[in-house]
Parts: C-alpha cells; structure tokens; sequence
DNA sequence: TAAAAAATGCAACAAAGTTGCAATACGTTG
DNA sequence: CAACGTATTGCAACTTTGTTGCATTTTTTA
C-alpha cells in the first residue's frame, strides 16, 4: 500500500481507529475517480477476505465522520466516495455534484460548481437550504470517446 | 375521484391501460405536492386494499412511459411524483430539482430553475449531460415555521 | 504489557422490491 | 354486445441489500 501512512493520518483525523480494514478501503475508495458501492470494494478487496458487515460498518463510519459521502445510485445501491478535505475535517453536510453515466452507471464526483441561482429563489419562498446535490445525468468522456470511435 | 376523466385521458395518452389502480394511484400523486413513496401511497389508498406488487408495478409503468419519476431517498426508498407535462408526453429525461426537507423528510419537487453554469464546463469536459437533477438539503417551509414558533 | 474501548466476524433477521404463474380485467374487433 | 387476445392483477416464494446482537479480537493509552 503506497500512501499508508497519509491513510493512517486521515483516520487520525477523523478520530477513527486504524484498522487493516480501514486502510484497505480507504485505498480503493482513494485510488478511483469515481464512487464505489459495497459490492465493488467486496471485489476489489476479495483477496482479503473482508466481512460484509464489516465493510458495511466501515463505510457508515467513514460516512458519519465526514471522511465519505454516500450517493444513493438509481438502483438503489449506495456508492461512496472519498470527501478529502483541503484541510481539517469538513461537515458531512457541504455541498456535492455528481455526474452519472448512463452507458457505464459510474457516479464521478465533482466539485460543486458556483454561481447557480437555484438557491436563492428557494430561500426567498422559504425553504432553508443546508446542502444541496447537483446531479447530472448524460454519457462520461470515457464511454462517449468509445461510442464516437465505433 | 374528482378528476377521473382527466387521469382517463393521460393513461390513454401514455399508452397505459384504464384500470381502477392506476386511477386511484394517479389521484394520490396528482393531490400532492410532495413525491411519495411505496409506503405512502400505499397507506392512502389502504380502504381499497392494493396489492403491494401491483401498487409496484404501476409505479414502474408509470415511470417507464415518462408519467412519473422516481427520486432515490437517502435512506434507499424510491419516491414518485407526476411529471404532467405541458402538452405531449415528454421524455423521461427532462430535468428535475427536488427539495429534501431533513426534519419531514418529504421531498418537495420543483421547476428546474435556469441560469446555473455547472452543465456548461462539464461539457468542457467531455461530459455529455442529458438530463440534471438538482438537489437541496434543508428545512421546508412548514416545518421553518412550526420551529419558529416554538 | 495490561486494561478499557472499539472493531470484527458470524448468524439471524428485516426491509424493499422482483419473479413466475394462474386468474382476472381491459379494449378491440366483428 | 359478445368473444377473443393481450395486459394487468394477486399471491407465494424469492432475491438483494443492509442491520442487529453478541461473543471474540484488536487497537490504543497509560
């Protein structure tokens, strides 16, 4: 595991104890660009055999403390992500935007972009905003670049 | 059921058969404004005693032919809510905003509202977008209210 | 290294939704 | 308006996803 030390400290961070677990999964949530569900992480963990509920426990800590974000698929699956943040432990609650493939399913996270105006008009009708998510649906470069080529 | 023949009228639209469920369904969802779930409907329409599968499959229909969509809870449930379009039936692909109230729970559907720029420099990207939803976090305005005054 | 607290693994359970199939209802055609 | 083909319904069984309880093991701190 190549950045294990940087996971260990990350786990500190977020007062969470350092297990072998945690550091297998925060390395495959950590070295992916897109957002994982419970079955991908069983798979690319397989050699390590980890408990399902243990995987399960570990993704709601990591998600409760901050250190992830879960996105609920069309499918009804949960997918995780990282939620690094620039400095201290950041609230579960900020901002997200999701891109959805709709060829290969993946969910890639994104920074949330500025400048919409939703938010406003909300409020101003009285609805108090916390967080939002931004979710858009379309075909991923990867899976358009296939396409374009056939 | 006040408006039968209007929900007559946009089942045969939709090219879904005129059965006593889908009137009943149709009715729950046309009087809220808030999607609801399985359990919900379910709930509401209890005097007429509705099949949990079929109450499913109606929904499914529903959403397949573009008359409904389906909003994933945080908690993993799916919500459905009318997608009446103006005039012909539209696609399933249009763009949603929902507002999740975190002390109700109810999710709120509204008009996509313009102007944000996210869509723009995703397409920079490579990412071809075809359809967005747009999720805020927070507290409605009914339940504002009732903390207000408290 | 010993003790407290937290994490793990297992089995059983729960919730949400699907599938197969026989019975029933819809709507079209004559 | 009767009869037929097709779609929908209702039921039971099943699948998938995730949770709970509890005994055991591991981590952390002193």
């Amino acid at each position: 595991m190549q950045n294990e030390n940087l996971y260990k400290e990350l786990l500190r961070r977020f007062r969470l104890k350092v297990t072998l677990t945690r550091l297998h999964v925060l390395d495959v949530l950590a070295n992916t660009p897109v957002a994982l569900s419970h079955a991908d992480i069983t798979e690319q963990l397989a050699e390590y055999d980890i408990d399902k509920v243990t995987l399960y426990r570990t993704l709601n800590a990591f998600t409760k403390c901050g250190l992830a974000h879960k996105v609920a698929t069309e499918d009804r699956n949960w997918l995780y992500a990282l939620h690094m943040p620039d400095d201290a432990p950041s609230e579960v609650t900020s901002d997200h935007a999701h891109f959805v493939c709709d060829e290969c399913e993946r969910i890639y996270c994104l920074p949330m972009e500025t400048g919409n105006n939703t938010r406003d008009i909300k409020e101003e009708q009285g609805f108090v905003i916390r967080s939002q998510e931004y979710r858009l649906h379309g075909t991923c470069p990867e899976c358009h670049t296939q396409f374009s080529q056939q």
